[in-house]
DNA sequence: TGTACATCAGTGAACGCGCGTTCACTGATGTAC
DNA sequence: TGTACATCAGTGAACGCGCGTTCACTGATGTAC
């Protein structure tokens, strides 16, 4: 991911997308915890300074970089659906619409596993206020709204149960966390595809 | 978790043993990040240097720190599931096993968050051969194995599908995951008992 | 039973590192007149 | 069209921090004789 622009000015122009994608790029490489400020600066060639123009400081450069994260994600899914061929019988369509935004999911966390991990996780700025309260998960986490989207589409074409989304979700977030720093990373492509059928075989069945 | 003994002699006499428990005390507290061998060092009261005659140096100590939380969460599992009462019908006993068996292992996730965060995610050493070739799944995680067995009990007593245990783990290690610190944390005690409850069923039903 | 001495298990000072962040600054830009 | 000047967006040096690790050392221990 690199800048678009770049007049060398001394004035950069367009310093904050720059760091932006700097970052992501760091994300991509290593994960949340190698987005560092200083790095990023010294990517784009400026003094680590100038990024306080731009950002209140490493926090909010690193909840951009999880916005962005989520939102490649969830257009990755959205490609792996539209290349699914469609099915007359709506049940049918349904069902490999779900597991190919379920595939799509996992794709994405194998291809881009820092980025990936960049995306969730809590990024918790040392001293977090841990986890309390009732309040509902994260409003608009648009990977998770096409799962549950898709599930309740496969509900209306002809199954019973719904709020399984959370579940699906959790399948597929478990898979990929396994395969990429877990312990099924070093799988051979042929035994990560197997295990990436047989999950999504549960997720659709279990819906069903 | 306190270390048992402690003559307060020049020798301390159990060193290894009590940065151990030290160390699980700080992932205990916030995940395999916060093992620093510096403050495992100083919360037994001894200088940092004399770490170095237990371990090689912070690697060692947190594969340490990982091995015991995987065997805390393995004892975990199987508590769960003596808790659970049996059935006459094996088909069902094994079904209630293996939900026993889930429970208690996103319930050991959600009671000790960082220790279940360090007793999976890479332990990489800045620098890590990212992964290659072919390989299995690493042997004997007791987690695993645990949940593999019960998938098969519950194949031996009537159902078909195999080789889902991976399928299973992924859902459960998800669920922990997005419960722990993903978007799904925040979440009351009531929600997530249900979506517990859901992602079991998909479990169990995506067994039969 | 007593003693010399090798070894074992600590100490404390220091190293270099990279980080996030703050400070006082200065060069570039664009707008009002 | 030209110029004064406020503002904006950079710089570079410095801060304190805590880390892992190494070094030369010393006090405690236990064993051979």
């Amino acid at each position: 991911m690199t800048a678009i622009s770049g007049g060398k000015t001394y004035h950069h122009g367009d310093l904050r997308n720059a760091l932006i994608c700097a970052a992501v790029d760091l994300a991509t490489e290593g994960g949340p915890e190698r987005v560092v400020l200083r790095e990023a600066a010294r990517r784009v060639g400026v003094s680590p300074t100038a990024a306080y123009r731009h950002f209140e400081g490493r926090g909010e450069l690193l909840r951009t970089v999880r916005t962005h994260a989520r939102t490649r994600l969830a257009e990755a899914m959205e490609r792996a659906a539209a290349r699914e061929p469609g099915a007359d019988d709506p049940a049918l369509a349904a069902e490999r619409r779900l597991a190919a935004l379920c595939r799509g999911y996992v794709g994405f966390a194998v291809e881009h596993p820092g980025l990936y991990r960049a995306a969730f996780g809590a990024v918790r700025p040392a001293g977090d206020p841990p986890a309390d309260g009732a309040a509902s998960p994260e409003p608009e986490i648009r990977a998770f709204t096409l799962l549950k989207e898709a599930l309740e589409a496969l509900d209306r074409a002809g199954g019973r149960r719904s709020a399984a989304g959370a579940a699906a979700w959790s399948a597929v977030h478990g898979l990929s966390l396994l395969l990429l720093e877990g312990p099924l990373r070093r799988l051979s492509a042929r035994r990560r595809d197997d295990v990436v059928e047989t999950t999504l075989a549960m997720v659709v069945s279990g819906a069903r």
